[in-house]
DNA sequence: AAAACAATATATCTGACGATATATTGTTGG
DNA sequence: CCAACAATATATCGTCAGATATATTGTTTT
């Protein structure tokens, strides 16, 4: 368990940024916050979150083709859900940060 | 510890995303693994990592001015180290996913 | 303490990528 | 076949990364 190769942190390091870049997006980062939950159709968040629709569209593509979500069709309506463990685990991470129990206001920054 | 409100959301996603945008780069990322070990100057991090000098500073100020670093001068040289827990919990999170153990390939997607 | 040298930082420019908005097309239920 | 819902295509625009040149700061030697 030490410094790995140069060759191997780059391996690690090219993964781990593609899906940060899909997670460094608001818009993306709310969505998935509501999906962490449960899942969702595109007009429940459309109208949760106040994003228009193609555009809504367009950030669910993203993450669909990412395969940070998957769908279920059910009739006329498509449900959205999380399908990615490291998605979620980062997802956790950043919640436990950034959405901690505002009574608690301790700043470990 | 119910559903937040459409702004706590947005407020608590835009500083998360703040975070996440300054980590979606390759060259910072692969600069923080080598920084959670230990503090570095750039001499040192510019031989292990092989980036030259110039790109180097310049992602090294990115992280400067965002706070995910902090810096020592020590005559000459310039030691660098993370500042930020929020990054550090991101890392370590980031490195169980995609670093780990090369012997147990355990595909958990 | 001044000159020469080494380490680090900054400025400027160019090219590429990503986001948004608008328009259009596809699909489902009645 | 019409209305509502969702997906996609396209154009425009802004932002960011990388390269080169240059500036700044500190150290060492005399």
């Amino acid at each position: 368990m030490d410094t790995p190769t140069l060759d191997d942190l780059r391996v690690s390091a090219s993964r781990a940024c593609a899906l940060l870049r899909v997670l460094a997006h608001e818009d993306r980062l709310v969505l998935l916050c509501r999906l962490a939950e449960r899942e969702h159709t595109v007009g429940e968040l459309e109208q949760a979150l106040g994003i228009v629709q193609p555009t809504l569209s367009q950030q669910l593509g993203v993450l669909r083709r990412e395969g940070l979500v998957d769908t279920r069709r059910d009739g006329k309506y498509i449900h959205y859900r999380i399908a990615s463990d490291d998605a979620l685990a980062v997802m956790q991470t950043l919640h436990a940060r950034f959405c901690a129990d505002t009574t608690n206001h301790g700043d470990t920054r």
